[in-house]
DNA sequence: GTCTATACTATGATAGAC
DNA sequence: GTCTATCATAGTATAGAC
């Protein structure tokens, strides 16, 4: 049963790279069959439709995001270290799923049709409603400013964070883990130079 | 001439519309059709492909974008002056051609394809190049910060503008002016805040 | 400048042999 | 579980009448 679950899996990850690389849309099946190395019609004994696929891919994406969200927010800390975490947890779960992440970023248009779409919904609120329950937290105690909406901030840091899959390379020097602690520096602290007074 | 320009600004302008919307790659010259009122093969009088199409919306983006980006260099001002002035431009721009600018920032693996692709590098790489600079003398100046690598803040700053078009919209009170002063506010100040001493 | 009609290709998906 | 063969559909693009 490894061997079957191992077919499948393949299956998938060749899917969210091409997916990834050309878009859902533009991506056949019979380039999926040929990533894998079987003919397409081979696919259908494992999925019922490529949207299947798609479906698979995104939900997998979601269930592994939320869980670490969710490692985050079961220990106690101030929401600036909250942020902090979510930020470092988010690239992290870039990094090991760049494909999967690109595709989620890039296709909710074709996402939105599926008709699985209500389950992806509701895992996408409670992303959202993870990092807008930190920031109120900041600004409730008076460590974040007051004088811009939550949502704004939310989702300028959500899409500086996610569409770093689109240039960051985890190969070089430079690690996920000063990344996080860049971005969070920025979107805390500004980059402006601080006030030698 | 004013109406046979006319037609092929349609065009244009219904297919950015459905480019935005549903993705280049799935949307159909008989869709485009559809919306402009004619029959799919009419296009080819205006246009010799969909590519084609694609190309011009692109180009024609890029090509208003440098031209107020130069406005914006042509004046003198600090370094920071300028980032909000780049800011507010690159916000406008959104607000005048939100699905032009859709297209451009979800469809670069579409555009990377295309066979007149290295006209569009040119310009990306203006745009980058025109940020860059200011980045740069603002901390050759001393007035921003010199831990972070320019071209990592650059990249956050960019995403979290472009990707403002998939959430923004201009109808309500808060205003792009004011959605403008707010970026520029949290990436040179900062979400946390200010010390009171 | 637009329409009609159609050529040609590619697509997602299926049925049945192995 | 995979392959062969194929269906039905939909896609871009073209030729020629109007």
């Amino acid at each position: 049963m490894a061997v079957q679950g191992d077919r499948r899996t393949a299956i998938l990850r060749c899917s969210a790279d091409l997916f990834a690389r050309q878009g859902v849309a533009s991506t056949t099946v019979r380039q999926i069959a040929d990533e894998v190395g079987v003919l397409s019609g081979s696919l259908y004994h494992h999925f019922p439709s490529k949207d299947a696929i798609v479906n698979e891919v995104v939900t997998a994406y979601l269930d592994l995001l939320l869980s670490r969200y969710r490692e985050v927010m079961a220990v106690d800390r101030t929401p600036r270290e909250r942020l902090e975490q979510l930020i470092a947890a988010s690239l992290r779960v870039a990094e090991s799923e760049p494909s999967a992440t690109v595709v989620y970023q890039n296709e909710m248009s074709y996402i939105r049709e599926l008709p699985q779409y209500e389950a992806v919904k509701a895992a996408a609120a409670e992303v959202q409603q993870t990092w807008l329950s930190v920031i109120e937290d900041g600004r409730a105690d008076g460590s974040f400013r007051d004088d811009i909406d939550p949502r704004v901030f939310y989702r300028f840091v959500r899409d500086a964070v996610w569409l770093s899959v689109r240039w960051y390379r985890p190969e070089g020097p430079y690690t996920v883990e000063r990344l996080a602690a860049d971005c969070a520096s920025i979107f805390l602290d500004g980059y402006a130079a601080f006030d030698p007074e």
